[in-house]
DNA sequence: TTTTGTATAGGTGATTTTACCTACGCAAAA
DNA sequence: TTTTGCGTAGGTAAAATCACCTATACAAAA
């Protein structure tokens, strides 16, 4: 197998230096290019081959994260590895749904390095220890706060039913067939969906549904 | 400080046994109740005080998801911690969603165990290492799909801005003063959103939206 | 037993969305 | 230069939603 084509993007010159020492004492791998920010490499991937990037989160001009989705966008083929600070949490996060396939923090050595490199050009995902268990914290926060709205909503069955129909992009006559109940009282439910949830129309209720995962 | 007070709910009296004479050995500890479904444990919670649950996620008559929801809406101060086996990641993912604090394998020694007790106690969380890899790999693939969507459609920015006040539960006129367009190009971005999305209604627009976490 | 909650259904009328269609100016790309 | 894409705007008509209201039947809870 020929050499793993790398690109590292990096604000600093120090670090891009550092990873690319890193990297050429290892066999297996050939460094084709360096960016300064996401316009940069954007640039590159259209010159030439890459297989994976290494991409820095915090950059001016165009950060990794846009960076990110971009060339997902458009090279869905690249392999992208995250490069993060500790405390970076949310941008981890962020990362990830962007489309970067793992991360590994700058304190990384240079065998987890190799080890991530290796696994995301195999199209697995690697994921730091490190940076994980703080990743989850974050992960589960938002979640918590979501079982506080439904304490405060309490929807019936029948609502819920008809909620569901409503997601499902479905019309009232079309739920009335369906539940085998009149046109108004599927209004009705619906009013009364409406002003429990505390929304001004469809897409309120659609918004609740999903964000409180209610059918999923 | 007195004994932390711990219930075992699984349905399978060989596990609470287990998990019993593992916890008993140890000083600072007292099972104070043992359940076989989420039915019991609910009306033990009624019953007597209680720290920490550590509870199965598959069970009969109702299982550990659906009694954490419950638990932790009655009794948020309860600490829950998710006993699962391998494989089960979307389980242990509802579980967090639910509101457990953490989650450890089955298979887990003595040692981690009890420090995944002494950790949720403490009001942090625990994640057993063992599954959190395979959880954030769950945890991304919805994200690859969801790039998949945004390659066949796209959306201008102009229809991105109407979208945007779409999901903001605004009527059609009002989007209309906000842009300062009349309702009839609004509602042409509309169609056209509805077409390229390929939704039947205002539903349709937010799912895709929210989904996409196209404004998040 | 009375009250409360839920599901049901209707009236009326205003407002909004949806489904068709055409059309023009402009800028970028082919 | 022609074409294409985008944003703009309108006509017309049907369908759906929304906002008020009232009302009945039934079951569970107080």
């Amino acid at each position: 197998m020929s050499n793993i084509k790398i690109a590292i993007v990096d604000d600093h010159k120090i670090v891009r230096d550092g990873i690319m020492s890193l990297i050429e004492e290892e066999p297996g791998y050939k460094i084709v290019c360096e960016a300064k920010n996401g316009i940069q490499i954007l640039e590159e991937c259209e010159k030439q081959e890459i297989d994976v990037i290494i991409m820095d989160i915090t950059m001016p001009k165009m950060d990794g994260i846009e960076a990110t989705e971009t060339i997902k966008e458009k090279y869905p083929d690249i392999k992208i590895l995250a490069l993060s600070m500790l405390n970076e949490d949310q941008h981890i996060r962020n990362m990830i749904k962007a489309g970067a396939s793992g991360y590994v923090l700058k304190s990384t050595g240079k065998k987890e390095l190799i080890h991530a490199l290796n696994t995301i050009n195999e199209d697995q995902f690697y994921f730091s220890d490190e940076a994980t268990q703080s990743i989850l914290h974050e992960l589960v926060k938002p979640e918590v706060s979501k079982s506080k709205h439904n304490q405060n909503v309490h929807i019936t069955d029948r609502e819920l039913e008809v909620l569901k129909l409503i997601v499902e992009e479905h019309t009232n006559q079309e739920i009335a067939d369906e539940l085998y109940i009149s046109v108004r009282t599927v209004d009705a439910h619906r009013r009364n969906l409406l002003q429990k949830i505390g929304a001004k129309n469809t897409a309120g209720l659609v918004k609740y549904a999903l964000k409180n995962n209610l059918f999923s």
